[in-house]
DNA sequence: ATAGCCGTTGACTGCTCAGTCATTTTTTTA
DNA sequence: TAAAAAAATGACTGAGCAGTCAACGGCTAT
């Protein structure tokens, strides 16, 4: 029986995680079209190339595989803009790298978006809910880099927590908007604007002395 | 036959109009609840202590049940938004009005805001395009306001269509965080927030003259 | 009082779908 | 190549629920 030493995962393992993660893919499309409820696990199998009874070998229930699409992706969109918001050196800077590591993330992973955004949801795990939780960490970084900014009176004295979490509502709210209808606007116009806008709000007061 | 000219209604319109209103009333309440499709007509039944088969004398299914209340309370919204920009004078003004006036619906009516944002909704007819739909007008005319107040010089030339669905992401974004979770600011001090940083962005930049 | 009308009722029907499991197919091992 | 193990299958079951309808009772008119 050869027994490799070195491998940490098992060729059973690697063969689990990969049916795991076309299951995911099917699961994603499918529940992004539908949204939670109207989607049948019979239709994720058929997407995935793959009888029902195959599916329950890898997950226990519908309700996990709905949890194991949102927390894959969310996790990857969180890592991203974390990743980008550290990379970027003024709070400026950091607000700017939100908005856009947002608005790419939402073009490469379209489906996601729409079940994130756009979905009839109704699932007993609420994804709203889930979505606000994985923003709270890009959001405080935003807000103690807005801090830091403030204190050295870079930009105007807004409250840091809500400024964030107003970068992040414009953010949503433009992203929601453009996967609603058809957009008359490019992702690059509308990500700058929001990036001009918010700006333009930072300027500190024009001091009168 | 005690014929009374005067009434347009007959008692047979004003008792089914009155059931109607009664059914409504518990529908917003359960899919405020549980969302569209988790919510039964059962449970809109006890709500409104009748049995199920009355409930379908008044409406012909569960579709139509949802459709009623958000017509009715999307109705109300979008006239009161309306009416409070019109009575107001500036641009600023009517920004202010329009952000007020939806937070003032939204603690009125915690149930019907809860369907539109929270709800984990899927009904086939997508709650979130109606919401958009009836937002419209009062964001157009919000545009409008802006637009001459941009040709008057007195606020930066954003593109006013685009700021005008700025304002109404940042008004949607901080009401859904104030239902999601346990707001620790109150309502006039978020507004109050909003009001004060759109019109920061406002302010026509400092010439350098 | 009583006949007839009409709003109300809730047990019932049919359908959809999540989840199961005995059977079949594929892969591994000897 | 054959036996054993593992993986995949899809017909089936049971539960839940939208929508129906025959029967009921309370009100009105005579």
């Amino acid at each position: 029986m050869p027994q490799l030493a070195q491998p940490i995962k098992t060729k059973k393992q690697v063969v689990s995680e990969f049916r795991q993660s076309e299951i995911i893919s099917a699961a994603r499309k499918v529940f992004a079209e539908k949204g939670y409820m109207a989607a049948t696990v019979d239709e994720i199998a058929a997407e995935a190339a793959l009888a029902k009874g195959t599916i329950y070998v890898y997950f226990e229930s519908k309700e996990q595989i709905y949890n194991a699409v949102l927390e894959n992706d969310l996790d990857a969109l969180r890592a991203r803009t974390l990743e980008q918001i550290a990379a970027a050196g003024t709070a400026r800077e950091k607000i700017s790298a939100y908005v856009n590591a947002r608005f790419k993330y939402c073009e490469e992973r379209r489906d996601f978006f729409r079940i994130m955004y756009i979905e009839p949801s109704s699932s007993p795990v609420l994804s709203k809910a889930k979505a606000r939780e994985w923003l709270r960490e890009p959001v405080h970084q935003l807000a103690v880099a807005i801090e830091s900014a403030i204190a050295q009176k870079l930009i105007c004295p807004w409250p840091p927590e809500l400024l964030a979490w107003t970068v992040a509502d414009l953010t949503t709210g433009a992203l929601q908007r453009r996967l609603a209808g058809t957009p008359t606007t490019t992702a690059r116009e509308d990500a700058d604007f929001l990036i001009e806008f918010i700006n333009a709000a930072l300027r500190p007061a024009q001091v009168e002395n």
